[in-house]
Order: C-alpha cells, then sequence, then structure tokens
DNA sequence: CACACTACTTGAACACGTTCAACTTCGAGG
DNA sequence: CCTCGAAGTTGAACGTGTTCAAGTAGTGTG
C-alpha cells in the first residue's frame, strides 16, 4: 500500500547498472501495468494500452520485464509484503500454535481477496513449472523465502512444545499446505469465498491437534515415516 | 491405444447432427494434432502446422474445436481410458487395499510417463479454473468421474475393513491425493521421475496405515471431525 | 570540448491463436 | 431431376505478445 520496497527494486536482479532515469521508467511501467490489470483484468490489458497509458513504447516495456507474465512477479512481491504487515499484530497478541496460524492464514486470504477475480486469471501461469512465476522457481525463491519465515515465525514464536525434527519441517509444510489453501481459494467461487474461510477454521484445529500428538511414544514411528518421506523425496533433482 | 471409445466421441456434446465426413475430418485434425503435440511439443506446434499436416484451413480446425486447449481434452480421455487398462491387472490380483492403490498409482505414472516434457507446457492450461480443461470443470466431469471409479474400485475391492462414512468419501479423497501426485509428477524433474515414485512408495503405506486406524474408538472423534470439515467446505457453491 | 560507449527508447514487423463472411458439398423432399 | 437448407470448408483479416534493427541521450574519458 504505503511505498514499501518490493523485491523488483533488487538492483541484485539485473547485471546492468542501472541509472536513474531507467529506474524510474520501470516503475512507471510496472505501476501503470498493476493498475490496469486491477482495473480491466489480466488477460484485458495489452501490452499496448500499458504502453500508451505510461506514455512509451511497447518495446520500453520489454527492455525492462522480459514478458507480461513477468510484470505479475512485482505483484506478488507487493502481496507478500502486505501478508506480512496484516499478520503482525497476530503473531504479537497471540502465543499458540493455532490462533497464531488461523490469523496468519486469514490474514493472507485478506490481502489477496480484492484481487481474486483475475487471480485467477494469471494463476495459470504460475502453474507452469518452467515458469518465472512459479512458487516452486528460482525466480521466485526471495518470496517464497519471505513466505516460509512467516510461518517459521508462527512455529517458533508459539508456545507449542513439539518434536524437534518436526520444528524444523513445519514451517515449509505450513507453507505447502497455505499454497493448498490458495489453490483452493483460487476455485472458490462461493460468495466472499467462504468456503476457504470454513477450510482454514477447520483445518487449522486438525493440525494443532496432529502436531501435538507428535510428541506422544507410541506414535514417534509414524511421525519418522513421514519425515524419513519428506526427505527421500526431496532428494536429487 | 486401439480404437478405444473417448468423450470426444460423445455425440451429446455438440446440438448439430454430425454426419460422417464430419466425423472422419474432426478424427483426423485430433490425430494429427495430438501427433504433432508428441512430436514438437505443444506450444511449438501451431494451428497452421496441424492445419497443413491435416490438409484442411485452419478455419476448419476451430469449427470442430473451439481453441487449441480443446485439442488436448482428447488427450485426457485417451490417457484416462489408458490407465483403466494399465490398472486392470492390479485390480484384478491384489486383494489388500495398499497394494491395490500402489499399483493403481505407478499405472498412471506409467501411463503418462512419455507425456512429461509437455504435459508441463499444457498442464498450466488445466490449472486455470475457468478453463474447461480443468480437473475440475464441468466439461471434465466424466474423464474426473471415470478417473474416481477406478479409485472406488481400489477401496471396494481391497478386504481392508474401515468407517463406512470413510468409505464413501475415501475415493473422492484418493483421486485428489492423486492430481496431487500429478502435480508433483509435473515439477518433478528427476531422472525417470523417480521422485514420483518414492513419493508413492512413502506415500501408500502410510495412506493404508491411516486409513486402518479410523476404525479405532480412540480416533472416531477426529475421524468425525475430518469428514465434517470436507461437507463443510463442500457445501455451496 | 569532442569522442565513444552504453543505457535507454522507438515503432514497424513477425508469428501466433482466433474469427468470420463467403463458398462448396451433400442429402432429403418435392 | 431440381431445389433448398444445413453441414462442412475456406483463407484472408484481426488483435495479440514479442522481437529487433535502428535511433537518441546521457556520462565518463582523452
Amino acid at each position: 500500500m504505503t511505498g514499501v520496497t518490493t523485491a523488483a527494486d533488487d538492483p541484485a536482479e539485473s547485471g546492468k547498472p542501472r541509472r536513474a532515469r531507467g529506474e524510474q521508467t520501470r516503475q512507471l511501467i510496472l505501476e501503470t501495468a498493476l493498475r490496469l490489470f486491477r482495473e480491466r483484468g489480466y488477460t484485458e490489458t495489452t501490452m499496448r494500452a500499458i504502453a500508451k497509458e505510461a506514455g512509451v513504447a511497447v518495446g520500453n516495456a520489454y527492455y525492462y520485464f522480459d514478458s507480461k507474465e513477468h510484470l505479475i512477479q512485482g505483484f506478488y512481491d507487493r502481496n507478500q509484503v502486505a501478508h506480512r504487515v496484516a499478520a503482525e499484530p497476530v503473531l504479537a497478541d497471540e502465543k499458540e500454535l493455532a490462533p497464531r496460524l488461523r490469523g496468519v492464514l486469514h490474514a493472507g486470504i485478506d490481502v489477496n481477496e480484492p484481487y481474486h477475480s483475475f487471480a485467477a486469471t494469471f494463476f495459470k501461469s504460475a502453474a507452469e513449472p518452467s515458469s518465472p512465476l512459479s512458487p516452486f522457481s528460482r525466480e521466485s525463491s526471495p518470496a517464497r523465502e519471505a513466505a516460509i519465515a512467516i510461518f517459521r515465525e508462527v512455529v517458533d514464536g508459539s508456545t507449542a512444545k513439539l518434536d524437534p525434527e518436526l520444528r524444523k519441517e513445519l514451517p515449509e509444510l505450513l507453507w505447502l499446505g497455505w499454497m493448498g489453501v490458495i489453490l483452493f481459494w483460487v476455485y472458490d467461487k462461493s460468495p466472499g469465498q467462504r468456503r476457504t474461510r470454513r477450510l482454514i477454521d477447520g483445518a487449522v484445529p486438525l493440525i494443532d491437534r496432529l502436531v501435538s500428538l507428535s510428541r506422544l511414544r507410541v506414535l514417534r514411528p509414524a511421525l519418522r515415516q513421514v519425515l524419513a518421506l519428506i526427505e527421500s523425496v526431496r532428494r536429487d533433482d
């Protein structure tokens, strides 16, 4: 919302030494693009329209962004920061795992809500494994790490006592679950996406219970089995 | 493989009374398209190339298929049938839940393996909620039902004793899990997608154990909670 | 100050998916 | 056999994302 520093500003992204004017043009194009996406939707916004509205030539947009899809990365970065901000109060106030997780998830949906209609449209870009927009891609790595960091804070800042091995893995698992929630949300056509809200409210207690049970002696073998599976699946790429 | 009847043949699909020649052209175009997809990949295959190779005009392809993406539906239908066939021996031989499930999942990967390189390319089409190719779309409903039916057979044909409520839901849940496996597979760049194989081999015993535990008196409340969540999330659209 | 080098900018041109008005073919009804 | 309407077919034309050879402008260097 306010002039937060987005990852798009990161000078390390491009090899070229940016001059002041260039950076200004870049921001102008990104700003204009995101505004038009919001106003008309992603598909309906043409590169020509973006260029015209920004007062530059089409080719200029391609000097700063490899493709139309790359413009979305800016959107991601922004929302990522907004999620972090929206989660702050919850992380400060709540001490138990369940309400912390629940609050963070709802905050994430809150932040994304205004974009639901066209989030679906360009969601498909993110689905292509080779796309830089994929949440698993190398190019999304900073945003992904930032997102996982939120869930690490959810876990570490909570009073919940849990298996140390699980504690190490849990943030990433929760992030993966969050991706699942987003997937569900994108498909959710119920008014105000209330089914997604219900999913969160229903799933959080289950996760909480499951995590608590992880310390039980009897369930140790099962936990070990799950962790071993994760480890085995992660190996080699 | 052999001249199986695909869902694309369904005369109920279009309002127009198909004449013999039309059906022939339709098949020719679909055949040519799938061949070129296999040979060159989806993106690299242009509609012009398909038309030229099939010896028809571009517009003719659009007379039979609403869009390039719609050609993929034919691919889905075929693979769906192939999965069914490949799963048959397993369903006939194995009697316990775990090996049945494991066999069916591996059979599914086997069937899709030759297409891994370009499955990823058009996978993104399926990700868009509004796309007819989405596994959740109304247009995919027949293929989806057929797929769920396989998992129903996995459950019903097994010796596993399980909670009746769960039994009702399990096929759909397993299908959902299968979609997850496919998602993982699409992203899996390991040689021969062996990580996906490991995921299957590791996850099946866990699922099997979890399902067995569902009959335990102590876990009844938890099971009820899960089923209630599913029911609650399913409601209203 | 002139030179050169590089960041930056341009818009015509390209290939693509898709549309559509016009045309051809075919079969049924008279 | 003729006629008419629907099924089937055509390819030029449109709008799109993207490329690129050509230009412009600013900055450090001799």
